[in-house]
Order: structure tokens, then sequence, then C-alpha cells
DNA sequence: TTATATACAAACAAGGATGTATGTATATCT
DNA sequence: AGATATACATACATCCTTGTTTGTATATAA
């Protein structure tokens, strides 16, 4: 069984990728062999070196199908004028990416790599930069929707839209760091919704 | 040159423990090797076996000479009545971690191989229990200075203590893990003390 | 219909990395 | 002062892992 038609080779790689997903999360990415992910994927290293140059592009790749939809969703929530107030447009935002990753296995799967399961060094540093880079557009976003909120005087207090995108970007980013960790649920996964509700009423007037 | 005195013994473990920071630090824990951290350490593969076990032990003395100290402080900053008011400790007590990263090198090494060189799988998988472990003490100490604002009123609008501290410590949790990957400061190692500030002055009354 | 490129499987070659076993000089104890 | 345990250095055996090369059946193009 070989040459199969085009379908069926991307069929493979998407085989290969969901395959090398699985093997990350559970033996971490520098633990992984390129034998252990064909293992998985029913297929042998001939067709992971077929699909991808090393170990380090498959990595690229996980990445970039659970992340590049995100980024795009996040833009549409909070960017554009909805239906809800700004402060309640950021609430829904946050708290639709904690659903997304309660319900969306893919998604959890990569964060926990990216977070817990990756070593950021050589090859890999770049992606740190990216992160930054992302975190920048990420806060920049939630910036605008507090600046239209101060706009509209929903704001408790004195405080700078700027300073307040950055508190709620850190606080957010502790969540999920938090969120990956804790597996039984115990501590956060369960009121992660109520810990964003409390979050933004710190914020209300 | 070998059978040193007693000192001298603990003195070369030690030297091996500064050179496996300095090593993991470069090269993420799982490609570095036995090898690499004997030669930065200038003995050989055969002392590092003669005072740890393994890699794994390293790692985790590595992680004790640091994490052990840095609780203690935790405690005498937040839980003791002071000379300042209980939301100035607790924005002295984030600050101070904040310094002491700037200011002790190892005590950052620490915290970047933490956090973005190393994989929490296996034997390594404990320590994410251990860290939850930490956050929870550490948010249950913040919670006792937000009881003590509130008695003593310093707090803007109706918020329980708990929310409080739980927001408090995602947020530097956050903080933490950006002020890690972002090397080159622009972004939060500068001016992560003003962030901090506004964090607890969205508080104040 | 034949030639060629594709999509893999299987075999090959080579360099690490780990753990252990052995050797050894010297503090330290008796 | 001799015996013993200590603090390493050196040597050995084994197991992966990786990248490449070769083989091959078949979709596809000419």
């Amino acid at each position: 069984m070989v040459r199969k038609t085009k379908e069926d080779a991307e069929l493979t790689r998407q085989k290969i990728i969901d395959a090398a997903r699985a093997v990350f999360l559970a033996r971490g990415v520098s633990r992984s062999t390129l034998e252990h992910i064909a293992t998985q994927a029913s297929v042998t290293r001939g067709a992971v070196y077929w699909h991808f140059k090393n170990k380090t592009e498959i990595f690229h790749a996980i990445r970039e199908q659970v992340l590049l939809p995100l980024i795009d969703r996040m833009d549409d929530t909070l960017t554009i004028d909805g239906a809800y107030d700004p402060l309640t447009q950021i609430e829904n935002s946050l708290c639709e990416t904690i659903n997304d990753l309660n319900e969306n296995i893919e998604m959890r799967q990569v964060y926990e790599i990216m977070m817990i399961k990756c070593e950021y060094v050589e090859e890999f540093a770049t992606v740190l930069q990216q992160i930054l880079n992302n975190c920048s557009s990420i806060t920049e976003k939630i910036q605008i929707a507090y600046d239209r909120a101060q706009a509209q005087q929903l704001i408790a207090g004195t405080h700078s839209p700027r300073a307040l995108a950055m508190d709620t970007h850190l606080f957010f980013s502790g969540l999920l760091h938090m969120w990956v960790k804790d597996f039984d649920g115990s501590r956060f996964r369960f009121q992660a919704i109520n810990l964003i509700k409390a979050h933004i009423d710190l914020r209300r007037k």
C-alpha cells in the first residue's frame, strides 16, 4: 500500500499532526521521538519525514493549526461594536476562550503543550517572540474596548484604559497558566468564569 | 587530585548545581546532558554521579535552593502586621519579588528554567502539584492581608477578600510569566513595578 | 500506454547519552 | 600507622535517536 491520492496524503499529514499532539502531550516535546509519533499515527518514520522536515516543523504545524483561528476570533469579539457594553464584551471574550478550552480538546492539548510540555530553547526560542507579539496585540484590543468603556463612563475610579488593559491581560494570562496546570480542576478550572466576572466587576461603576 | 576534604566536596556539589543552572538555562533541561554539566563545572561525570543520582535530582536541588528562602520571606512581608497599611504591604511584597528577580541572578535563572526551559512530564510532573500548592498558600497569605484591609475599610466597592486575593495572585502570576519571557525588558520588565502599583490602586478607596 | 513523480516503507550508518563498573589517591578513623 | 571509606576520574557496554539512502507500488501526466 503506497502512493495514495492527494487527499489520502493530506489525510496522512493530518494524522501525523494529531498523533504528534497526543505524543507531545504525553511525553513532552523533547522526549517524543519521530518513531513515537509515527507509531501513534500508524505510519513509519518514512511518512513523517516525507511530510515534515523534522520534529520542529511538526511542532509549528500543531501550533499554527490552533492558534491562527483563535486570533481571528479575538478580533471579532473585542473590537467590533456589539449588543453588549464594552466591559461585558471583554468579559464575554475571556469567558469564550475558557469555554473553548473546555470544549475543544485539541486547543486544550496545544495550550498544555505550549505552556508546560515544551522548552523554549534554540529553534523554539523564536516562538517566545511570537507569544510576546500576540500578547501585545491582545492587550491592544482589550484596551480599545476599555477606551470605549471609559467614553461611556462605565469605569469606576480614574484608571487609564491602557493600565486596565494590561492588568486584565496579565490576569488572564495567569488564569490560563493556572487553568492548564490545574488538572483535577478543583482550584481554577471550575471557577474560571467566576474569576473573570469578579475581575471585570472590579472595574464597573 | 582526589579525595578532597568534606568542605571541598560540598564545594564541588555546589559547583555542579551552579553549572547545571547555567546549562539548563542555555540548553533547556532535557537537552542538557550530565556531560555538559560536568564540563561546565570542571569535573567529570563521575563527580556528578557521586553527588546526585541523576539529572532529575539536580533539578530538584536547584529548585529548592531558590524556592525555599523565597517562601519564608513571603510569610514575613504579608502576614505580619507592619508599619504599612495592608494594601501597601501587598504591593511591597510583590514589588520585592520583582526586585529580587532583578538583583538575584540565580533566582532569575531558576524562574526562567522552571517557566520556559522545562517540560513537566513523568518525574517532573510532581513539581506541578508543588507549584499549585505554593500558589494556594500565597493566595491565602494575600487574602489575609486583604481581610485586614477590608476591616480597616481601605477597599473600594464591595469585593470579597477571597476574590481580590485570587485576582491579585493571577495578575502576579501572569506578570511573572511575562517578565521572564520579556528578554529585552521593553514590554514588562521595566514597568513591572508600575503595573503592580496600578493593580493595587484599583482596589484603593 | 509509457514515463515520471509521488507517497510512502524499510534498511543503513553514526553519534550520543546513560548507567555502571572499575581504578585510585587521600582524608579520616582506630 | 594501617585500614577503610570517601571523592572523585576513567573506561565500558548498551540503547536510542536521528538523518539519509534505497526500494517500490501507484496515481498522474504526456
